[in-house]
DNA sequence: ACCATTTAGATATCATGCTATCTATCTTGA
DNA sequence: TCAAGATAGATAGCATGATATCTAAATGGT
């Protein structure tokens, strides 16, 4: 998350940038990235709490859903698709078995591994939430433009 | 921070939301958006940190330093400019006051406030940082145009 | 003047990111 | 074949975000 609310003005960023050989305008668009990603993520957040998730538990979901030809991952699988550490992922999913949006189950060959499968919920919970997911996406984009 | 590694195809996304009267392209740039920022992010991060800041710590004293024609800023008015809540700028203060970063002392006329102002070593410390912030920046930007 | 309300900030507690480390299982090469 | 190393995942503990609630000081209407 970027903590800015009121971004620095150009002219401000030549005072602190100008002497450094980067063009300020560079600066700024990268921090108007940073921010309205940052109020994009917030929004998304906040829709997702009111649903009893959070971002990362929905995307865990997603990543599981929007595999081709297979209807589960192991835990690495979802480790390497996510930009997260893997005891954040350990956890995420106790958390999501917790509430029903899956089921893990050892692997056959590996003992090591586990699959990890979504539940019927958890299809109903994203078929719910994914028109809005996309709008609230639109709605964002439309309104930083 | 937005944790999906490689982003869905602008197909797939058609076949999520498709059906939702939401261009799929306008999905791909907002997933885009907030991929790239979130890769600025955990790079800053990572530089701060091996500075001994954070990104919300280094913002904190970016904004009293920047204040134009004022040297000190409330606790309040840090909180205004942040993009955090009351607690999280309490113990912020907290750490970089005990680092040695600024000092606060109680308002002469409102035995409520505190006035919060950068030290010396804050002040060599941005003059140290601010080049290479903006040359992440700029790379960043470059890396992902 | 005085009590109710507002305001500034701090404290308590929780959720969730991280790194470091541990256990269990699999693989590999002498 | 079996010990050394690699790999899958879990656990421990820290840092830092959030909300709810508390205290102390200021303010304002009667």
């Amino acid at each position: 998350m970027f903590f800015l609310k009121t971004l620095p003005s150009a002219r401000m960023i030549e005072g602190y940038a100008g002497a450094h050989d980067v063009p300020a305008e560079t600066i700024i668009d990268a921090l108007t990235l940073m921010r309205r990603a940052s109020q994009m993520i917030r929004r998304l957040e906040s829709f997702f709490s009111s649903h009893g998730l959070s971002q990362l538990r929905f995307l865990f979901l997603i990543v599981i859903d929007r595999e081709p030809d297979r209807d589960m991952l192991t835990v690495g699988e979802i480790t390497d698709r996510l930009d997260v550490a893997g005891p954040v992922v350990a956890r995420t999913l106790r958390v999501l078995e917790g509430d029903g949006y899956v089921t893990a189950e050892r692997d056959e060959n590996d003992a090591r591994a586990k699959q990890v499968k979504l539940t019927p919920k958890a299809h109903a919970l994203l078929e719910r939430l994914l028109p809005e997911y996309f709008s609230i996406l639109a709605d964002e984009m439309d309104r930083s433009a």
